[in-house]
This record gives C-alpha cells, structure tokens and sequence, in this order.
RNA sequence: CCCCUCGUAGUUCAAUGGAUCAGAACUGCGGACUUCUAAGCCGCUAAUGUAGGUUCGAUUCCUACCGAGGGGACCA
C-alpha cells in the first residue's frame, strides 16, 4: 500500500477511535508547502476538534501516535496550530525514485484513465485567414491537455475543427479577385483577406459584392470563384500543417464548418416539432431565458446555421467518428456565454453527449498595443511570432553542442512561446510582451530545456567514467529527491482540472532546485557518493524531459 | 440596466481554505567560481483594489462598492 492510502486510513481508524466518522479519502492529505514539514500534512485535527470538542494540538498528538506506523513514513510530528506532518523513509523514497529511472519515459504516467476514450478539439483556425498568436494559444493549451490525457492512460483523439466556409472566405476571394495575386500564396491570401475585411463595410457596394461570392462558393456556380477556393483552401490547410509540424501537433480528425453547418441545420430542424428550438423573428432559437441564460439564434432568418448550431452537429458527428467518454472542446473564453447556451440546447438534444462535454476556455493573448484583429491588420502571426525567436535564439544556437542547429533555434522559438501560454492559470488573459517573449532566461521553457540538457551531458559524462547510477538509501534525501517523488502526483492534479500551468510550475520549481544542487555539488567526484548522485540527475532528467512532453515543448538533449 | 470572468511587488506569473517568510521570474544594485553546459548559482529592495461578513484560520468562500475585459438574437 502507499503512503497516502496508509496514512488516510490509519486517521479515519483512529478518528473513528475518537468518536468521529470519516471515510479516508475525505481525508485532507497534501503536500506541504515548505519541505521542513516533511512530505506529507493533514489538517484533520483542525477540522474534527471542534467537534470532538478537543484542543486541535491534543487531537493532534493522539492522531499523530496512531499513524506512526504507516507505510513508508519514517516520522510523524504535530506542528503549528495542529497539524500532522508526515516524512516518508529515505527507504521508500529511493525504491520510487528506482523504479522511476526504470519506467525512463513512463515515469510519472498513470493507468487511471485506462480504457476511457478522450477527444480534444483545438486550433481550430480558419482557411484563408492568418494563423495568429491566438490560435497559438489555443493549440499549446489543447495539446497540452491531450498529452495528460493519454499520460493518464487513456485513449486519446485530436480534433481540428476549421471555417472552410463562411464570409470571410468571400472577403478573401474578393481581395483575391482584385488584386489578381494567386490563391496558392499563403501571404497573398492574408493581404486578400485584410483588404477584403476592410472594404465590408455597411454602405459600401463592395458589402454586396462579398454577399454574393458568398452565395457562390456555396453554390459552386462560378467557376473563376470555386477554383480560387479550391486553390485557397488547400492552400491554408496546407501552411497549416506546416505550423502543426513545428508545434508537434498531429491531429487524428478534421471537420470543416462545410459539414457541421448542414448536418447542424438537420439537427436542429428536427427538434422544432418537440420544442426545443422555436421559431422567432424569422429565426429558429434556442430560450436560454428558462434556464436563466439568454436566447440565442441556431438557425438565422435565412435560414443559414450559426456557430451554435454547427458546434451542435460537431458534437455528434464527433461521437459518430469516435465513441468517446469525454469531449473537451478548448477555445478563447470570449465565447463562454454562447457555450453555456449551447450545453443548454445539447442538454435536451443529445444529453449523454452533453454530459460528457467539458469547456475549457483560456483568455485572450492580447498585445500592449491593443487587440489584435485580422481585419486591421494589427496581427502577429504564429510564424512570425516563430520566426523571430528563432532568430533571437540562433545566436545562441551557433555556439551550441547540438548538431542541427536551426533545429535548435527553433525548438527554443517554441518551447519560449508554449511555456510563456502554459505557465499560467487558465482563463485570465494573456499579456503579450514581446520582449518577455524574446527573453530566454529566467522562468521560461529554455530554462528547462538548458536544465534538461545539463542533466542529460551528466550522464553522458557518467557513462564515460563508467559510473552506474545507484540511490543509497544511507543519503539524507534532498530537497530535489523530495520534489521529484512528487511528479506523478502533480500530473494527476493537472489532468483532473485540465490545468498544464501545474506541470510547468512544477517544472520549474525542479529545475530551480536541481541547478542549486548542481551549483554547490560535484557530481561525478570520483568517490563512491557519485553513484548516488548520478541516479539523482538521472531522475531529474526524466522527470524534466517527461514533464516537457506533457507541455508539448522539445527536450533536445543538447543545446 | 442585466449576466459572466478577473483585480497579488514597477512588470509578467504562483499560492487543491491553512502553518509569525504570500513564492518565483524580469528589471535595478551587489557577490562567488583556474570543477561535470554561466541560457546557470548566491544576496538585497518591493505586493493581496476598498469596506464588511463566514471560519479555529481568507489572496482563496459570501455581500456591497471601485476598476478592467467579455457577452446581452441572426459573425464566431
């Protein structure tokens, strides 16, 4: 048994002894803040004194004397206003952190999600359009979430749900149409797109001219019109690949707005007759009013879906495609109100689909300068964003030990942007500072990618002295030892509440604590105590590289 | 006017209701090392929007106010 499972019990027995039932896993028992006190505390003699109508210390003690025998813990000691402070044995420690060295890229996984079937939707850019700094948001987060999906056992499935139709498709072609440049020039699309958005306007002839290229994409009816947007589709679909490429994204499906609008307008057509959606205005909606949200249109007076309705449709053609247990859709937080409308409406709809339906919405990257818009112009694109950490970090790269060194360059370009998205909580805007951005120092992803290296040369070196890592259970354990036993318990917490940014805190507390250990310690010092040590980097590195997978960010051995 | 988010050092972020230190990083100033990667290490200064409430204990929960962002039927 483990320590958390023997401690739990070993307190509800003996809070039961005292007069107070619990069952053990009600049982606060959390990691301490500070490592002087020990590995584990519970506030159980806080919460039960009252009760029990005994002073929290003297509770305490009695607890305290009850669990002294629990697995792995070596002591068990009452501190402050009563808390139990629990240290594991060095023993126990070491026997983890063993087998963890042995798990190499398992280390830190989980089976607790085996046999469960999970989707993501992300990204979720739109053809003819930029691929901008939100999209990267969005991406990094949604891969994120994947990656401790399936590190939790389950089977995981990546969606990418894309605008292929709509009217900024028609603003684009327009633009297209007037400045004559090909549809298979992925910048030539963006200026089209800009000029187009501008000139749609209210009052402006060109409003109609859009309106009706929209009508013939749809329609197909125009030959000049659809070979631009065969061309022009494929195109973008295409330079986005590219940029999953780099991001180390590989989506599983793809929907298109071209599918889910039709299928969604079935959909919500056939619950007019049993009341859900009704009739208004010359709209088909949905009264969120009933449910204390507000009405929202699904079908327009024309007839055409909204975003409600295709998100609809998505959700089953998702489920028809892939027989999943939970659907996480992630997007910008700007449409929360719109989803909670639309878990409203799936409720009736389809609600064993919307039961198992969990939105994850972060906050807007937003520039010092003001908010983005393609329509102005005022966008950073993802590759640029890219491009120009790149060439910030090829500088450092040409002094490297790596042997691709635009590689490099680029996997610090990525592993910079995606930690900068990933080290906060989710939901609060994201402030973007370029020169932040640019820095690779201090609390960043190059951070933990010199880290990783460092550790990763360790053991090169190690191998080269012919030194075999060993944990002697006879060494006082380190802060970094303690820290690193706790890796599988964080990203079981991470993928519980969908919250990366506990990983790469984690991470970097790791990271913080090893280049300490690093700084005052020789590591290989020919002594016998190098074995230990070695196996004490070795795990680092594991914990490191495994914890930058769960990020999405490259773990190059050397750079 | 209504609904939803969110207000923490100069800046960007932490803190599953907890522990007489609310942690980091950036910026500034100052250090150490003829050692395995100095993108590193060590030190100093600095913060919970305001007023109440619940609790043994509040940055966290509740109420009001102030401030920022998003939404309030045919774009997402």
């Amino acid at each position: 048994m483990d320590p958390v499972s023997s401690i739990r019990e070993r307190l509800a027995q003996a809070l039961a002894g005292a007069g107070s039932s619990v069952v053990p896993e009600d049982i606060v028992l959390e990691h301490t803040a500070d490592l002087s006190h020990g590995d584990y505390a519970s506030n159980v003699a806080l919460v039960y004194a009252k009760q029990l109508g005994k002073n929290p210390r003297e509770l305490a003690e009695q607890l305290a004397a009850a669990v002294r025998d629990a697995e792995g813990v070596a002591s068990v000691e009452v501190a402050g206003p009563g808390f139990i402070n629990f240290t594991l044995s060095p023993e126990y420690l070491y026997e983890m952190l063993e087998i963890g060295r042995k798990h190499g890229e398992k280390w830190g996984s989980g089976v607790g999600l085996k046999g469960k079937k999970v989707i993501v939707e992300y990204t979720d850019p739109n053809p003819f359009k930029e691929f901008h700094i939100g999209h990267l948001v969005t991406n990094a987060i949604g891969e994120s979430i994947s990656r401790l999906f399936a590190f939790s056992g389950a089977t995981v499935k990546r969606a990418n749900y894309q605008g292929d139709v709509g009217r900024h498709v028609a603003r684009a072609i327009w633009g297209l149409l007037q400045s004559g440049e090909s549809a298979k020039d992925v910048k030539a699309l963006g200026r089209a797109y800009a000029a187009g958005a501008a000139a749609d306007v209210d009052g402006s002839p060109v409003k109609e001219e859009i309106t009706a290229i929209n009508k013939k994409v749809y329609e197909r009816s125009d030959k000049a019109i659809t070979k631009l947007y065969d061309e022009g589709r494929k195109t973008s679909l295409a330079h986005f690949e590219e940029l999953y490429d780099i991001l180390g994204t590989k989506f599983d499906y793809y929907f298109f707005e071209s599918e889910t609008g039709p299928f969604g307008k079935q959909v919500v057509e056939k619950h007019v007759a049993d009341g859900v959606f009704k009739e208004s205005e010359g709209a088909i909606v949905y009264d969120g009013e009933k449910k204390g949200l507000h009405t929202r249109v699904f079908l327009n007076s024309e007839g055409l879906p909204t975003y409600e309705a295709k998100e609809l449709g998505l959700s089953k053609m998702k489920y028809d495609t892939f027989k999943y247990d939970t659907s996480v859709i992630v997007t910008g937080n700007e449409i929360n109100e719109y989803f909670k409308v639309l878990l409203a409406a799936m409720s009736e709809v389809f609600p064993e689909l919307a039961a198992k339906t969990r939105h994850v919405s972060h906050g807007m990257m937003r520039l010092q300068e003001g908010k983005m818009s393609s329509r102005t112009g005022n966008v950073v694109t993802g590759e640029s964003l890219i491009e120009d950490l790149a060439d910030v970090a090829k500088a450092r790269a040409a002094e490297s030990r790596a042997r691709d060194k635009e590689k490099l360059a680029q996997d610090i370009a990525v592993a910079a942007i995606k930690f900068q998205i990933l080290k906060g909580a989710m939901g609060k805007d994201i402030v973007f500072n370029r020169e932040q951005a640019l820095s690779i120092e201090g609390d960043s992803g190059p951070y933990l990618q010199y880290t990783h290296a460092r550790c990763h040369a360790i053991m090169e070196k190690a191998k080269e002295a012919k030194v075999k890592g060993k944990f002697d259970a006879g060494a006082p354990p380190s802060d970094l030892t303690r820290l690193v036993y706790r890796f599988y318990e964080t990203v079981v917490r991470a993928q519980e509440q969908l919250e990366p940014h506990i990983v790469a805190n984690y991470l970097i507390m790791i990271a913080s604590a090893f280049n300490s250990w690093y700084a005052k310690e020789q590591i290989l010092d020919g002594t016998p105590a190098a074995a230990h040590k070695v196996a004490v980097a070795d795990i680092t590195r594991l914990t490191l590289k495994n914890g930058l997978w769960l990020l999405g960010i490259p773990a190059p051995e050397k750079v």
